[in-house]
DNA sequence: AGCTGATCATAT
DNA sequence: ATATGATCAGCT
C-alpha cells in the first residue's frame, strides 16, 4: 500500500501516472485478482484506485485522502466520455439533526472531488478496461447553488416526515435513492405524521447531467 | 435507451 | 446496522 500522498500536486501527479492504464494491468502490479465482470463486485474499480493512490480512510466517514479533503470517486463512462450513471454522495440523515448545507455531509464531501473516469463498455472484458484522465475538482458557485438548492428541498421534505413521498425524480442535479443491502434492510425515521418509522436507507446521488457536465467542460468533447 | 428502485461486497 | 465502494436490471 503506497503511503498517502502529501499534497494535492501530488495526489493528481500519481493520478496522472495511470491514465490509460488498463484496470488488469493495474491490478496485477498491485498483487490483486481481476474479477470476470462487476456484478458481485461493484466497488473493484473504486478500491483498486484507493489502493493505487494510498488512501486512507477505508470505510470510516472522512475523505479518502483525510488530511488533503480529497474524495475520490470513479465515474463509468462511454467511449464518447459521458457517463454511464450517477454517482453516489452519501446516506441522507433521516432523524432530524437541524444540519444546513454549510455542516452537511453532501457539502463537505463534494467540496473537493478527485474525478477518475474509467471505460465501461459493456461489451469491454474488465481487465481490458482503461482509465481516463483524473481531474481535480471544486464546485464552482453555479454549481453548488444549484446543490444546496436540492439539498435543501430534499432535506425539508425528510425533516417534515415527507421522505416516503421522495423519489428519485425530486431534485434537478441531487437525488434520493434507496441506499441498502437490500429491501429487508430497514432504518429509522420520521413519518408522515412526525411518529418513527422504519425505512428503507436513502442515499443522496448526483444525476449523470450533473457529472456529465464536470466532465465536459475539462475535456471539451468536440460533437458529443 | 435512460432512469428509478433494488442490490452486491467488505469493513467496523 | 451503518459506513465505505458502486452497478444491476426491470420498467417506462
Amino acid at each position: 500500500m503506497p503511503t498517502p500522498p502529501n499534497n494535492e500536486a501530488e495526489l493528481l501527479d500519481r493520478a496522472r501516472r495511470l491514465a490509460g492504464c488498463a484496470l488488469g494491468r493495474l491490478a496485477r502490479d498491485l498483487g490483486r485478482d481481476t474479477p470476470e465482470n462487476l456484478r458481485r463486485h461493484k466497488g473493484w474499480i473504486g478500491e483498486l484506485l484507493e489502493h493505487a493512490l494510498g488512501a486512507s480512510a477505508g470505510s470510516l466517514p472522512e475523505p479518502d485522502f483525510p488530511e488533503l479533503g480529497v474524495e475520490l470517486k470513479t465515474i463509468p463512462v462511454t467511449r464518447r466520455g459521458l457517463p454511464r450513471e450517477s454517482t453516489y454522495v452519501c446516506t441522507v440523515p433521516l432523524e432530524a439533526h437541524g444540519e444546513t448545507w454549510q455542516t452537511s455531509w453532501v457539502r463537505r464531501k463534494l467540496n473537493r472531488v478527485l474525478w477518475f473516469p474509467v471505460e465501461a463498455e459493456p461489451d469491454t472484458p474488465l481487465a481490458e478496461r482503461r482509465l481516463g484522465t483524473p481531474l481535480l475538482w471544486s464546485p464552482d458557485a453555479e454549481q453548488e447553488d444549484g446543490l444546496r438548492a436540492d439539498w435543501e428541498e430534499l432535506m425539508d421534505m425528510v425533516c417534515m416526515g415527507g421522505l416516503e413521498a421522495i423519489t428519485a425524480h425530486h431534485g434537478s442535479w441531487l437525488q434520493i435513492r434507496p441506499k441498502a443491502a437490500n429491501a429487508r434492510a430497514l432504518t429509522a425515521a420520521v413519518g408522515a405524521d412526525g411518529a418513527p418509522i422504519l425505512t428503507l436507507p436513502r442515499g443522496f446521488y448526483l444525476r449523470p447531467a450533473f457529472t456529465a457536465e464536470i466532465l465536459r467542460r475539462h475535456f471539451a468533447l468536440p460533437g458529443v
